[in-house]
RNA sequence: CGGGCUGUAGUGUAGUGGUAGCACGAGUCCUUCGGGAGGAUUUAGCUCCGGUUCGAAUCCGGGCAGCCCGACCA
């Protein structure tokens, strides 16, 4: 890709009306617009980084034997009236008549919604256990948007439901579905806490909230600098709380944080209310055992540009990226004594070729605003050809994260950047 | 929903009663060319409604919008 096609270009100043910085960085780095509050468009370049997010997700959930498929957001009053929730979740659901006077919902939530579909599918316990995941916008009237993309009202959601014939197999489920949500967030180069949490209004077993330090987060969590273990503010019931529960050790402390995804145990609550029913080894009629399991991916996106930044800039981690590599060529216009423009070129399309995503600056900028767009959108690695490197038949490349610059001789180029996507991220998105 | 703050070119800001200025951006031309370079020229604005006043960006009331704190947050 061009630079100078880019339909949005860079802002050298913050927005006035954004407060938190990773939301400050997004908006000047064109990742983000805002529409009202609590509602944003993802620019072409969020977009990329937004559906990396949704590719990693994707992955780990078809891993361990989710099924994607895609529900409406425009419910029914009536699906939320058989689980009593139009009047449990109250104001946070988007209310709205259509032209028939009729009563819908846009969904904040899908436990509703798939227990409604699943009774007409669910026959006998030869199917089960059945995992369904969607990756999809979710609405709610959230009193208070905040902090850029940490809480919005129109959000897009990975939610994945889990529908077992026993206790025993959705507790076994639930540690698996916990492993994959490490996985993420390792390659997310981002340190989740697993915390403990309450159950919320879907059930009275604990549940578990994945929080990234951050003081644009909204939750307070006790972290014990010894073992990691973590517990949400809203389970301590003893205000004074020393030792942690797992090591002992008093070494709790309290940090502010970003719930990037929780996992619920929700038991037969849903299922007895909508008749999922299956049938147990002794032949009895038995409720289905479900889990719920939701990832904000907008909100990682947030929490990213958040943790994850300097004075320059954003700093995406690899498997995000909204491109792998930002191109600089540097010439002297109409003085190409070098071949500069030429050999750029060659490498752009040997590195595409590969399989990489690139920018290529031919904007008839200086260098240094070449190289301040670089850095400002995070891309990790940065290349630069110029008289200076092609004098050494090498181009010169910088490690956004670390500042690390090396010399690569122009044939070895192609074989450094793949060399970097491996090692620099443990983790590769197919 | 309570409390606080704020709305001025595309963006960021100055302007507290007497005809709105700066910077960035964008366009054209020239110079420059490894960290947002310099010059010339062009571009474009007082959130809306009402009130006070000879006169309102400025004061008063209301609406709308945004931000922060709190409440809320499957």
């Amino acid at each position: 890709m061009y630079v100078s096609k880019l339909a949005f270009r860079t802002k050298k100043e913050n927005p006035s009306d954004e407060f938190s910085p990773g939301a400050q960085l997004l908006v000047r780095a064109g990742f983000v617009e805002k529409n009202f509050s609590g509602v944003y468009t993802y620019l072409p370049l969020g977009l990329r980084v937004l559906k990396n997010v949704a590719a990693l997700i994707r992955k780990e959930m078809d891993a361990i034997g989710g099924q994607e498929l895609l529900m409406p957001a425009l419910t029914p009053k009536a699906i939320w009236d058989i689980s009593g929730r139009w009047e449990v979740l109250g104001d946070i659901l988007y209310k709205l008549k259509d032209g028939q006077d009729k009563t819908l919902s846009l969904a904040p939530t899908h436990e509703d919604v798939l227990s409604a579909i699943m009774v007409h599918h669910l026959s006998g316990n030869d199917r089960l256990p059945i995992y369904l995941y969607q990756i999809q916008n979710k609405f709610r009237d959230e009193p208070r948007a905040k902090s850029g993309l940490i809480r919005t009202r129109e959000f897009l959601m990975k939610d994945l439901y889990s529908f077992n014939a026993s206790v025993d197999d959705l507790n076994k489920f639930y540690e698996i579905v916990k492993e994959a949500y490490v996985r993420i967030f390792k390659a997310c180069e981002v340190k989740a806490y697993v915390t403990q949490a309450s159950g919320g209004t879907f059930s009275k077993e604990n549940s578990h909230e994945f929080m990234v330090e951050s003081s644009a987060g909204e939750d307070r969590v006790l972290v014990c600098s010894e073992c990691s273990f973590a517990k949400n503010m809203e389970v301590v019931n003893d205000e004074k709380q020393q030792g942690c529960d797992e090591c002992k050790k008093s070494t709790m402390q309290e940090i502010k944080a970003v719930e990037v995804g929780n996992i619920f145990k929700l038991g037969t609550k849903f299922s007895e209310a909508f008749g999922l029913y299956t049938t147990n080894e002794e032949g009895d009629k038995v409720p289905v055992v479900m889990g719920s399991y939701g990832i904000g991916l907008g909100r990682i996106m947030g929490t990213i540009a958040e943790v994850s930044s300097d004075d320059h800039g954003l700093i995406w981690p690899t498997v995000l990226a909204p491109y792998h590599i930002y191109l600089v060529p540097l010439e002297k216009s109409g003085v190409d004594l070098g071949n500069v423009t030429e050999i750029a070129q060659r490498i752009y399309k040997d590195l595409q070729e590969s399989g990489f995503d690139i920018l290529y600056d031919d904007r008839e900028k200086s260098a240094g605003e070449k190289f301040g767009d670089a850095d400002i959108l995070g891309i990790p690695l940065r290349l630069v050809v110029s008289e200076k490197t092609l004098k050494e038949n090498s181009v010169e490349i910088k490690e956004r994260k670390t500042g690390k610059i090396t010399l690569v001789p122009v044939g070895l180029v192609t074989e450094f950047v793949g060399h970097f996507m491996v090692s620099g991220s443990q983790y590769v998105v197919n």
